[in-house]
DNA sequence: CCGGGTCCTGGACACTTGTCAAGATTTTCC
DNA sequence: GGAAAATCTTGACAAGTGTCCAGGACCCGG
């Protein structure tokens, strides 16, 4: 029976859900590095220590794989992208950071960036993605308006957009930095650093 | 000998290049239908008159099949979005115009454009479509700052952003609208018309 | 030590994929 | 009208895909 639906001790079932976890992260490796489209069961297989066939034991198909690595990378994401906004007191001191911060998540893992802008577009054609990637698109956008906000408050003004076309600004931004960091452009981090910061004093007042 | 190096009559490079369009057009609507994952040869020979063994009399492989319809996606792209800035003499009405135009063009085909975003993250993995994108990409960005620099000497003022960071801004609006219209929103293309109105007012002084 | 449940392997399956080539068909041209 | 060149079809090939399953290996309580 598939452990998924077996009543077992808790620490069997952490086991499971341990397992669970270390094959997502090596699926969501091969992922990152090919890309949906060229990203087969037997490859992912590959960047781990166990055959192909165990893939089925804890997961039902692909696509429950994948779901569960598109769940997997939000809270890696988000992990990383919190502390951002964090214990700066001035608005020009918030909004260097939030530049310095969003560059500095993409220098650090551009891979897993490109995975997460492939995976939506790919939820645009599969529905079986669209409600887990729209949910991390929502706590993307929460986490960036908590910036606006924060700023407007520190210029003691008013945020003049609504929440999701800051953050449909900030991700513009950030994909391009992606797509030209990726290109080789050595002015892309800058950019977008520069870009973050004179965006959000646009957005307020 | 394959057509394309052959030499002949005009005539006879003009029906090749008739045909390698029309096999490229069947191909979009059938890209345009699953995505680039899900699109195989076979496939898009059924969206036509003919056999799938014919699009290898035409093209080479799969990549440059793709890579040429990438390129007509282009002309299609770019004739839809211009005319968008054309005509205005206010601010109000450019930045109106801009909005309702990005809008027209959603709505009008927006499977069309859920492509290009699939075939634009696909070229951040196969490089063979990287460099197609990029020109594509920066002809959109040419077209969006006609329009920047347009509404900033019809208010008399200077643009304070650099067209790649205007570019990216209008194009996250886009694209976020786009996912929220394929999603079912009603108010997606609204939100879209006025987070451009209101964009353009940022961007300059 | 052993029996039963858990974990994992390896191979098989039915199918799809891109690619190719041999031959049929149509067009072109003298 | 007939040969030559083009266009197109058909079937095949090898490789790869997701999925499934029979069975081996392992572990743990009795």
């Amino acid at each position: 029976m598939s452990p998924s639906t077996s009543t077992r001790a808790r620490s069997g079932v952490d086991k499971v859900e341990d397992r669970r976890r270390e094959l997502a992260d090596a699926a969501l490796v091969t992922l990152a590095d090919l890309g949906y489209a060229r990203t087969s069961l037997r490859t992912i297989a590959e960047n781990t220590a166990f055959s192909h066939g165990l893939l089925h034991y804890y997961f039902a198909d692909k696509t429950e794989l994948i779901t569960y690595c598109v769940r997997r990378f939000k809270t890696t994401c988000a992990a990383q992208y919190e502390g951002l906004v964090a214990g700066e007191s001035t608005p020009d001191g918030l909004a260097t950071a939030c530049g310095d911060g969003l560059a500095a998540t993409l220098a650090d893992a551009p891979l897993l960036h490109r995975l997460w802008y492939d995976l939506r577009a790919q939820s645009m054609f599969e529905q079986a993605y669209r409600e887990d990637v729209a949910e991390i698109d929502g706590s993307l956008q929460d986490m960036m308006w908590r910036v606006v906000r924060g700023y407007a408050e520190l210029a003691g003004t008013e945020p003049t957009c609504t929440p999701s076309a800051a953050y449909a600004m900030f991700d513009g931004l950030f994909q391009q930095a992606l797509h030209r960091h990726l290109a080789g452009s050595a002015t892309a981090l800058d950019d977008l650093r520069t870009g973050c910061r004179e965006l959000l004093p646009r957005l307020v007042s």
